[in-house]
DNA sequence: CTTGAAAAGAACTGCCT
DNA sequence: AGGCAGTTCTTTTCAAG
């Protein structure tokens, strides 16, 4: 952990938003000189609260229209089934996110595909071909927002 | 939508990974030279593929230890309940993530807390006073793995 | 699409307040 | 800590083949 001052704050909060920021222009819009805001993004770099500079797609430029959230209930619950549920999971394409959970559910996915029919064949060919499945609830996304977070 | 060939995939999967790759880095690692690669990028942003670049957050050494995911019930389905929770929800800086869904519930929540006392008290005092919250399940994340998508 | 070169901008360094 | 000024490096951008 590390404690950051109203500043970094900011400086987190504006590159959650925008990665491409440079230390430069980051500066202008804090109030800071450019080494000034170089200097720490440098220290939360290596402090490791950046885990890493992602690009977001954006699926439906894509082609791909539909996204599924599943709830997945194991049936089997010995530990080499945690292991094969995800060794198998992770061969399919579509499922874009994998989250182990502990709760009403064993594991969340989100499967994204062209369209319903497309969806169809995800889930039929692929989903319930998973093995020690035992119930799959599911939530198609409607729309979505991302924040940064407390801080 | 676009039409993409194998290239463009290769480009989008290793910029989905890590958006800081330089055109020349991307190249190198694609066989292209560098104003080549840099062409196709700059296609693909202008056919709208990307949504942004996004600082992924370590969320862990930032000091929040907890990930909680909410599936939401409303308990009136009115067309104002909508915009009332999704305002009252957008209040609550601990939610990471809002989805509108349709099915078994009518919102998950990405929820994100110091702990779980903490955790408590984000749902004791904000997500319970959000209007209209019918009934709430909860699946506490372990772990999780991202991927690029089928493309 | 490639090579090569020029221009722009960003990262990094010392030194000083 | 922050600012200033400067160097060095990378990246963008524009040639021409």
């Amino acid at each position: 952990m590390i404690d950051l001052d109203d500043t970094d704050r900011a400086l987190i909060r504006a590159l959650a938003e925008d990665a491409t920021l440079s230390a430069g222009a980051l500066g202008r819009q804090l109030g800071l000189s450019q080494p000034a805001a170089w200097r720490r993004i440098k220290r939360l770099e290596e402090a490791g609260v950046f885990r890493g500079r992602r690009l977001e797609l954006d699926t439906a430029a894509l082609g791909l229209g539909v996204t599924v959230f599943l709830g997945v209930k194991l049936a089997t619950k010995g530990r080499a089934s945690l292991g094969d549920f995800e060794r198998a999971v992770q061969a399919i394409p579509e499922v874009q996110t994998v989250e182990h959970v502990l709760g009403m559910y064993d594991y969340r996915l989100r499967v994204v595909a062209r369209d319903i029919p497309d969806f169809e064949r995800v889930l039929r060919r692929r989903i319930m071909a998973l093995p020690g499945v035992g119930s799959l609830d599911a939530n198609v996304l409607l729309s979505e927002e991302r924040r940064p977070g407390p801080l």
